[in-house]
DNA sequence: TGATGTGAAGCGGTTCACAGCC
DNA sequence: GGCTGTGAACCGCTTCACATCA
């Protein structure tokens, strides 16, 4: 987040930020930049604040950003596909390799650019293009399978699109992006809205112990 | 999630659930739950446990999952059609009403079931269509833009796909899944573990002050 | 002077541990 | 005996406040 300040700050032709400038630009908490920056190393100047170009190009170092990443999706639906295209737009930072799927209508056919294989092949493929991050666009009941056969694949960084919450070793690094909580959380705000506004569980209740 | 877990069990026909025993089946803490659910009222009994079919109803009733809500995507790019396929299949408890663009070549379309229409006539539609959710799949310059005119319509829950952090007033719930950060953290992930392993950062640093 | 880097305090969420109840 | 509901302890992250330094 922070990279992409920096970006557009940069766009705009400023060569130096404070951290309270920064805050104020984006709506964060200056003390929460320094602590975060500082984390990593000491980036800034006291009297001055940081340089924005040296400041990014330490991030991108940092989040691993200044290298290309091969990226495979398994899955090619129409979730699968729309990320594919979105990831593949995106920054220069991420390559969508391969699409991988199941069902021999799917398999062999090419969506962009990019070739959709047979998920059995999935270990071969991904070392062959050196693919290094998974994306998880399967129907929650095969989410585990595809999850098991794609860290043996020697797979360590894995997307999951699947709303199911999947289990994986330890040095396996899986993010979930649930978009069905995520929509629901909203429904339940609107439901406590219409009801007393505030959070409002449990007004009157329990028989307190003194 | 608790009601996710719910449904599979009561799939599989359990009638009864303890904190305990639903924390060993979906790797979750105990006493989390029990705080979780307690947090809304006294659902359990004790030295029993839950009811699955009662709780599920309390948490769909609390969710506010217990009727229909109408939700227009704005956005009829790839992202927002396969939004639209997505959410539209998926449970029974969201409706996809319309999709907005501003886009000539798209609006009088028909994707799956649903129209397109003008963004500019998104006030009277989302009035027509008793729509209560707004989902941005847009790009991100023109975000702020499309959250502010949503709002100005009356909508007060609204779904942020696009990467940048959005201004909101108090009152309206807004909720920002951000998928180019989400992949980013896992090239972190690739790298620090590339380097070090652990977070690694700072081993050898600062002059410490006594 | 002005901004960083960082101990210390604060805060919200998680976990422990147990009293209370079935 | 078994399990809930919950005060208390804990823990990690956030914010404050200030010593430090260009």
């Amino acid at each position: 987040m922070y990279l992409r300040c920096l970006n557009t700050l940069s766009a705009g032709g400023l060569r130096t930020v404070s951290s309270g400038s920064l805050a104020k630009r984006f709506h964060l908490n200056s003390a929460q930049i320094r602590k975060d920056l500082a984390y990593f190393g000491e980036f800034g100047v006291r009297g001055v604040g940081y340089d924005v170009h040296a400041l990014r190009d330490h991030l991108t170092k940092i989040l691993g950003l200044d290298r290309k990443h091969n990226v495979g999706i398994i899955g090619s639906g129409r979730l699968g596909t729309a990320l594919a295209h979105y990831y593949g737009f995106d920054g220069a930072n991420f390559e969508i390799g391969a699409l991988f799927d199941s069902d021999p209508n799917k398999i062999g056919k090419t969506i962009g650019d990019v070739k959709v294989f047979d998920i059995k092949d999935f270990s071969s493929i991904a070392k062959r293009d050196n693919i290094e991050v998974a994306v998880i666009a399967v129907p929650a009941a095969d989410a585990q399978n595809v999850l098991d056969l794609v860290v043996d694949a020697g797979i360590r960084a894995v997307m999951n699109f699947a709303p199911v919450p999947l289990k994986v070793i330890d040095d396996v690094k899986l993010k979930t992006v649930d978009l069905t909580t995520s929509l629901e959380s909203l429904a339940y705000y609107l439901a406590s809205d219409a009801n007393g506004k505030n959070p409002k569980p449990n007004s009157t209740r329990h028989r307190k112990r003194i």
